[in-house]
DNA sequence: TATATTATTGGAACCGTTTCCATTTTATGA
DNA sequence: TCATAAAATGGAAACGGTTCCAATAATATA
């Protein structure tokens, strides 16, 4: 591997020189630029990014720490954050925390504190999984942090969240507007902030409409395509009927219909199902679900470009306001 | 940021005997080494990655090149190929082609280079995106890469694949043995290679069969929801009736049961449904998806373990052989 | 032409580790 | 007790860049 101090050399120039050209800052003459390029041409001169990274006190990396619950991490959510970073020529790094943070309660700050070790410039928390003192004692001493999908007030600046009580209240309402009243749910995993919000937002707009909903009509859910089709299930040997139900998030929704459907029963004529994320595959299920979208990939973008902003003293447009968008497909119907 | 030197100076030693604490190599008095971590701890000090690589000449980074088409990814998958680095305290960094790579064709080495650039012990390159003959070059100068789902012979010890000609056949000749005669197909995106060879050997079950198809029942699919539920409505229109549909992967044929459902047909009654990935939500749909199953984790697992070999000479046990598994779930009915 | 500016250039010093060797200390054995 | 081997230690050199300043060359000005 070349050094420059070997392109130094084959130029017949200083390193000092060899380093303007590299950097485009600082005068050269356009005949020693052209010797230097030459040089680095032919010795196919890289320079060492941790020659640099020692000097420059930049690691150029930026990590993104998380763990299965934050929420859907896709293709297309990475793709669309290493775009802004690609123009700053940043990377991603990955870390994930423990599933069951319950279990071992170190291996979450352990697996995080890779990702400083690693000396990340910058780094993206995920979700809710790191208590909020923690996350407030890190910022502290390593100020270059942003939340997504988690909010504390300290730090509002730092947070990009989706008003998950608002959206979970929406729900409610849309399907008391269609006129339902015997409601049931199968909630998101309520051990997580943001399941625990939806819920309490769907409960609300139920008690502000005066429509009850009996215990026996809650399922506990997690999220899961499992625990979706189980928690149909089970509502359905209950024996209080329902013409809705609202599911904690589109995965849960859709087994749900699967296993309403496999019951003999039509969604939505015999029971209306409403969704939460949408998720690409909801315009495409059957009947099409309808849901609240989560902008998910807007979220991680100004978050991304926030840290950015952060760790590079750059001045990029972000945003923080994501509203809450109720898209209207079929597995809805119109009781009234 | 503390360094060694003031490691050194505080607890009273010289820096290499800081150094010896630190790599855990080389004799330390059982005093020196309590002196050494109390000074640690008190400074707080972490060690520089970047020294650390200038002089190692190893980043202790694995990077993962691929585009959007290069197959699902998901937490899950990454989560996997994580824990195997972890234990080594490498880090993954991601880089993403471009989706389009004949509107750009050099944007996607660029981005390849950009992880060479950054220093990458490794590099897996993910699905079919780059030419055989630019892999090889890069393999010439740079050895330390590897494949997931894509095969080039002169490298196949790099390789990690899955039979795509293989399961397509049995994909074909399932329906077949179920008494299916009057077959449609929506395909995968046929300019990927897994995408032919699966579409190739499910035509070669029929043909070995003596089974035609009709151009009319073949629609050619880009593995994408939207594709998939079009491509059934246009099957559907068609004058020939079919009962039995084989999709190129889970999402076309979920979307492609629900347009088959809202036209008033019931699957598997009416018409029976395959599908090719084994989707986490496969088994939740209505009716749960038959499927073939693609052990993607173990593949990615495998192929980071090789890199991990390549860059760092171990030994890890590998594995090289994914074989087909048809899933039999319920979307395909015996009509014998 | 002599002098003042400005443009270009070379290279020492530094960033924070690891490596290696010379030196010192400690332990061992006769 | 003393010679010798083994263990422990300190620190210079090296890794490959960037920064900064002094030195030199080129150009402008009087």
């Amino acid at each position: 591997m070349a050094t420059i101090r070997d392109v130094a050399k084959l130029a017949g120039v200083g390193i000092g020189t060899v380093s303007r050209v590299l950097s485009g800052k600082g005068a050269v003459s356009s005949k020693t630029l052209l010797k230097v390029n030459q040089a680095m041409e032919d010795l196919n001169f890289t320079p060492s990014s941790a020659a640099r990274s020692l000097v420059s006190k930049k690691m150029n990396t930026i990590g993104i720490w998380g763990t299965e619950t934050s929420g859907e991490i896709n293709r297309r959510t990475l793709r669309e954050m290493e775009d802004e970073l690609k123009e700053f020529e940043i990377h991603l790094i990955f870390a994930d925390g423990e599933l069951n943070s319950k279990l071992n309660p170190n291996a979450s700050r352990d697996s995080f504190d890779s990702l400083i070790n690693k000396g990340c410039d910058g780094i993206i928390i995920w979700g809710t999984d790191l208590p909020p003192l923690e996350i407030l004692q890190i910022e502290n001493e390593f100020p270059n942090i942003v939340l997504l999908n988690n909010q504390i007030d300290l730090i509002d600046d730092k947070c990009f969240y989706f008003d998950h009580y608002q959206a979970g209240y929406v729900c409610g309402q849309h399907l008391i507007d269609k006129g339902h009243s015997n409601i049931a749910c199968i909630t998101g995993w309520l051990e997580t902030d943001d399941g625990n919000q939806r819920h309490q937002g769907f409960l609300d707009a139920l008690n502000n409409n005066n429509i009850n909903i009996s215990e026996k009509l809650i399922f506990e859910g997690d999220y899961t395509y499992r625990k979706g089709y189980e928690g149909a299930q089970v509502l359905l040997k209950q024996d209080l009927p329902f013409t809705a139900l609202f599911c904690g998030n589109d995965q849960s929704a859709m087994s749900a219909i699967a296993a309403i459907s496999s019951k003999g029963f039509n969604v939505p004529n015999d029971i209306s199902v409403i969704g939460y994320d949408d998720m690409n595959i909801a315009s495409y299920t059957s009947p099409p679900l309808t849901t609240v979208r989560i902008p998910f990939n807007r979220m991680a973008v100004s978050a991304t470009r926030r840290l950015l902003n952060l760790c590079y003293e750059l001045e990029l447009e972000i945003n923080y306001d994501f509203p809450v968008q109720l898209i209207e497909r079929q597995s809805v119907k119109n009781v009234g």
